[in-house]
DNA sequence: GTGGTCTAGACCACC
DNA sequence: GTGGTCTAGACCACG
């Protein structure tokens, strides 16, 4: 398990977990049915509080992420690689939205909002080949 | 003054002031030198606390929006229209850099996100038309 | 605000606080845009631990029951009373559901089962009136 | 012996096992006098742990269903087939009281809540014949 | 061993 | 004053 946590990112520290636990389920780095480390192991590995650790799991519990195995611990639910999807997308989505709406109102010139948004997309591409 | 804040907004209430005010010397709507209404005057327009309304003024004189006058009261600054907009971009540019680099995060598919961002762009353009 | 907490329920508190909240809501007893009591305040008068209370509020928020004002608490959240009343009705049907099926397995006998419901619903019936 | 455990299901497995036994008793399945399975012997069929099997048939020999038989193991008590249906007709009353009484707590309209008894009541019948 | 609940107390941002 | 986060440590049911 390669988590990692950064206490001043200004994100909760249960949330950043929850997020990570998301992508690996998205990515099927963690597929479903599969155990992931109890909240004791992974607190220690990381050095944080098992009730946040808690905290994080309980969020995906009602995100239907994870399921309690009796006595033997947490799984990924069933279906749970499809909703972490879906979900990434409507993240990105919705904030994509925002950003833009937000330099809409700060009356951004139109060409030059493109320009940005263009120079940005293609330094992105750059990275990936 | 036509400030307008929604305490349901998520944002802090000083930082929608703040940035009401940003936006304003940017547009040139309050202009180098002319004075803003006092911490008192506005607090009773809005209804607010007037701790509220001065923590949003502290963090404009912080950024060199606003100038105190001595016995006057708040004036805004030489060069500030000038800071307002560059800052407004550099603004737009670290989000959209942060929203893109968290689509690549995600394994977001690259013409999808290209989709995604164009979807949006003209979206706004056909709004603004 | 009359709220009764049992610690040998078995119901969890946080529970039962936010079931109370609910109903409360449901039943228009907690209004729309009305803030309730604060964690400490609550905590306060049901000896109990302001943790324990944050954890009702906080589920309250994930359903849309509660919403924050900031500095000023939480309020109840505009349209929580109609998805309060549904979540009632659901939550009815489904117990009823798992009841009769249960007697189902339990092959008890059909007639005595339906004299069973009867019984029952018109001892409620008179309870009423 | 045709026991069947889901250990997603909510239930603790040691009550499953417990109250298929007592069903099995209940219709007869199980005679009185008749030795079930050892504790061992089920643990290895159902490939759960000893303990549970054990922790189910302490609870079933507290409720008189079960009598321990010097040198042999376990065997149904006598007059526990008749223990066995009453509880399952209490047990049904008990959760039925609860659900409708929790109806009316929630000011569900009568005729409305009559009306889902009689649906799922005939339901329960059509699945039946 | 597992997760779940609860208590106690500290610190933070916001109003 | 408000809620939110985090730590620390106790106790419980379950396997």
């Amino acid at each position: 398990m390669f988590f990692h946590v950064d206490p001043h990112n200004g994100l909760p520290i249960y949330d950043q977990i929850a997020r990570q636990i998301k992508f690996a389920v998205a990515d099927g780095i963690l597929k479903t049915r599969e155990l992931i480390p109890s909240v004791r192991e992974l607190a220690r590995e990381l050095a944080i509080n098992p009730n946040t650790i808690a905290r994080a799991y309980r969020q995906l519990q009602d995100d239907r992420v994870l399921e309690p195995v009796r006595g033997a611990g947490l799984e990924v639910a069933s279906g749970a690689a499809e909703r972490c999807r879906n979900e990434r997308v409507k993240l990105i989505r919705v904030r994509l939205r925002q950003v833009l709406s937000e330099a809409k109102h700060s009356r951004l010139d139109a060409r030059e909002l493109r320009e940005l948004v263009e120079k940005e997309l293609s330094a992105i591409e750059r990275d990936r080949s």
